[in-house]
DNA sequence: CTGAAAGCGCTAACAA
DNA sequence: TTGTTAGCGCTTTCAG
């Protein structure tokens, strides 16, 4: 068993609020005793037990973030960047991985609820009204990282102006017959993919360029299937001469069908994707950047404000969006 | 505040002990004042204090990962499957992110003292003689994944074997001029690059193939510098047929540069990798999987193993390699 | 500056 | 089957 505090207050000769001072740094101690103390702890190796102490206090020093499966980059991203500001802090991050709706919902309930947490940390995923109520009532801070609610505090990106920026790009380099590819839109767990489509027509229109429902095509996430929608979409009479995906996944996915089918990028085809993950540098993918990593650290830094003092009204932030000119979009030619 | 066991015993007229075993699923409590008692606790919304609990049981239903900063994917790739495993028992996990020793010799301290956490899971990240020590003194149980200490339990890849197994692999194929590209093998923050040139030492050794040191080379972590690394190698007056690479992203960073000197792989370049990332399936690389998802769930079910029962002595576990043969390596012609 | 003592909310003997 | 009580190891009044 390990030493307790009982057990360095008896060697020290001194009674256990007076180690529980020295371990706190608490001033009022004199160097003398203070000095018993400390040798005390050394000979016997003493370090304070967390979880009595957290009883004690009341505070865990650790928060809890929940995050769906590590499925995409970005979200791993986005907890690079979480760990990154925690790493600064005095607080551990216990880490919740929904991998479905179920798992979220009673990570949700359970975490909002007693103190195994200070604080909770939400990454891309969004709560329904009766969850974020739930969350704002109770003592638990919490910060939105990549999704958002009127009454929690957040971390944003605008993907309407997002998906505007993409489109617009690509139609300052005089492409109008642009495809959109992209995740399901119809029943979003996550509506970013959709948010990010409204911006895609939203530049069309603002350009007078008429949308053609036959250049969108939306399915299952992840590269492989966004080669297939690539292939659909290009084998089409007249294909679009620019393809603005969901998100770089799927941006590499179309580079990969594109090289399979031996259409040159970005002769050929320009293609943008969204996020900034790390892959699209590599790949040369001309994308929305939108600081993800950032944004795991700017929702550390909101959740300990609000550790700090409890804000009244929810802050929230919205990050830039840049957009990171690469080699797989130029100027459409004749 | 939240309720307390106490506001539940006082609503349902029975003694704090009741509660207690009736949250604990105790049999020895009559149907009647199971009904108040569970009424009550409806009513008041109450849940058990988790800390009060640990503090009370010495359990706190939590392990430790530490893990390095989750910059390759193949930690990502683990954690995964930790998660997996993890997400079918009743422990909850602990994030440690290591981005230097300071940090690594730090965790490896704090955990295995005090009850923060009821076990500990190492990943990629070997111990030293004395740190290991200290774990098996531990009260708490430790197991390392790809890290390997005699005194510790692990879970394990043969790497030496793996090389070996790339290595004999591209000589099948009529390869003689090998190529080895890997991080830098001289101050190994984790030795399996070094045991993977080890199994390619052997293997040339094996087959009577000279080694001829200018055909490997190491240095910086990473796709961008393995591209220049290949530059370096492809440049030379007589390249190499065949590459070996320490890991899948270094194969990638191959492949990369490849592409860019208009090298065609793999009529006239072969390429193997090592570790089975998603990205090398995505990429069509040949490589030697180590079944990183595995790893981590093996490294979690020894671990609840140890929870349940300490062993003697410590168990080790050796995963199976499997070479992957996909389109990047094949047969030298002429 | 220091010690005694009362909790923090729970579990688990021990009695009844 | 149930209640009383003594901890778990710490922090923090409150006296002195």
């Amino acid at each position: 068993m390990s030493p307790t505090i009982r057990d360095v207050a008896k060697k020290a000769n001194v009674g256990i609020a007076t180690v529980s001072r020295v371990i706190n740094n608490n001033t009022s101690v004199s160097a003398e005793t203070r000095n018993a103390v400390l040798t005390a702890i050394e000979e016997l190796d003493y370090t304070p037990n967390p979880i009595a102490r957290q009883l004690s206090t009341g505070r865990t020093l650790t928060i809890g973030v929940i995050v769906p499966n590590l499925t995409s980059p970005s979200y791993v991203e986005r907890l690079r960047g979480v760990q990154t500001a925690l790493a600064e802090s005095e607080y551990h991050m216990v880490l919740y991985s929904v991998g479905n709706p179920v798992d979220r919902d009673n990570y949700f309930k359970e975490l909002s609820r007693n103190g195994l947490v200070d604080g909770i940390l939400i990454i891309s995923l969004p709560p329904n009204d009766a969850q974020a109520e739930r969350f704002a009532q109770s003592d638990v801070p919490t910060v939105l990282i990549d999704a958002y609610h009127e009454q929690l505090c957040s971390v944003l990106t605008d993907d309407v102006k997002g998906g505007e920026m993409a489109t617009q790009h690509l139609i300052d380099l005089g492409h109008t017959k642009i495809g959109f590819l992209s995740e399901t839109l119809e029943t979003p767990f996550h509506p970013s993919s959709y948010y990010r489509y409204q911006g895609y027509r939203k530049a069309l229109t603002e350009n007078n360029i008429p949308f053609d429902e036959t250049y969108r095509i939306s399915g299952a996430s992840g590269r492989m299937h966004a080669r297939e929608m690539a292939r659909q979409l290009l084998a089409m009479q007249i294909p679009p001469s620019a393809i603005f995906a969901g998100n770089d996944i799927q941006a590499i996915g179309i580079l990969d069908t594109a090289r399979e089918l031996q259409i040159e990028v970005p002769s050929e085809l320009s293609v943008i994707g969204f996020d900034g993950i790390r892959d699209a540098e590599y790949t040369n993918l001309t994308t929305i950047d939108q600081h993800l990593h950032e944004s795991g650290e700017e929702g550390v830094k909101m959740l300990l404000q609000e550790l700090e003092s409890l804000s009244d009204s929810p802050a929230q932030k919205r990050l830039a969006l840049k957009l990171v000119q690469r080699n797989t979009t130029r100027p459409l030619i004749g």
